[in-house]
DNA sequence: TATATTTTAGACCGTTCGGTCTTTTTTGGG
DNA sequence: CCCAAAAAAGACCGAACGGTCTAAAATATA
């Protein structure tokens, strides 16, 4: 039973991953209809006939943009079982994260909250939805490496977690405003510092 | 040699100072004209007498902004000479930066720098500046601890100021998100752990 | 292949955008 | 108090905004 996917949803995937781009570089206010039309190659009827307004759009682009990281980084931790070598994926999953962004404009995440936090409020709760996931996934390896007696018993999962959310958000902002890694880079360096000593036995 | 402000002078500071906390909370590309108008109580000409376009305005505003947050830190920092206390002056104003933000909508550097990195590059040079700035002034604590005798002589200055900027905009960034103070908290307790145990003697 | 249905084109709508310009008002030095 | 200079008002501009609607084109089913 293939999945068939009708001109319909084709055209509606298109439109939702050329605008999360767009959205992802300038903003939602700062994106245009016309913007969207051009990124498409479709028209205005194109595109209305999909979505009702721009503002759904967003929601479906930051939807898209996320859950195709969080796609990303969930296959990157499956390729391993160890919880020390999951935190050394996601570590090197951010490392290259400059270089080669996976959406166009930085983090989704960073870019839509520091927007949408005083303006939007429903927005605002789907990137917290998307931090959540996130903070849960971080803590469940620290959690996981705890019980394989990989971690100390007494590591703080959540507290490592919380560290882990913010620094990287923190390296991606700065790095991206000096167009360097460098500051990215210490962050990690930091991070794995973290892990060495108050994670791992 | 009293400075007389003249009204030229005290309408543009209105202007400046009205939008900055605009531009703080709805972006550049959010921001309109109109809004300037109503928040200042001026017409469009009584704005345009004093700036060319709104983007000057907004680099004014940005330069208002943080040069006002500057001059914030540096209070707070002459008020102590040991380099230890200097350090958690600066922690105590990241603390209570969240519920009394001196500039409504959070963190002028992290707004201005996800909204404009990608979109204006004036805007992004002049974020830059203040990030150095603020790094220089993190930087010069810890140089002037290892000085006084209060840290390590093998103490990373450059490498610690970056991770105090990343994580103090990191944790506004997710914390604003939340609502909620928590996630500022653990990473600043994060700091002062950093700097009992890597910077203190 | 005929045809009912879905999708897209694009002209069009009222509104708002950033910005200009002339007129009126306010200011402040003499 | 006068009056030249400075500042503010607000009507006005063309362009761009988000969104609508009908006609045309493409699609999918029988």
């Amino acid at each position: 039973m293939e999945a068939v996917i009708s001109k319909s949803e084709r055209t509606r995937q298109l439109i939702v991953e050329k605008s999360a781009h767009l959205f992802n570089q300038k903003g939602f206010a700062g994106t245009s209809m016309q913007d969207i039309m051009v990124a498409t190659g479709l028209t205005k009827g194109g595109i209305y006939g999909h979505f009702d307004s721009k503002e759904e759009i967003a929601l479906a682009a930051f939807e898209h943009a996320t859950s195709y990281l969080i796609r990303l980084i969930a296959d990157k931790l499956a390729a391993h079982t160890s919880a020390l070598n999951k935190l050394a994926a996601l570590i090197s999953f951010y490392r290259t994260y400059l270089f080669t962004p996976p959406i166009i404009g930085g983090c989704p995440v960073l870019n839509t909250s520091v927007e949408a936090d005083d303006t939007n409020p429903q927005l605002r709760v789907n990137v917290v939805k998307v931090l959540d996931k996130l903070h849960k996934a971080v803590a469940n390896i620290v959690k996981q490496g705890i019980e394989q007696g990989e971690f100390k018993a007494t590591a703080d999962a959540e507290r490592f977690s919380v560290l882990f959310i913010i620094m990287v958000e923190g390296g991606i902002m700065v790095s991206k405003a000096y167009g360097d890694t460098k500051h990215m880079n210490i962050v990690l360096q930091h991070l794995e510092q973290i892990i060495e000593q108050e994670l791992k036995v």
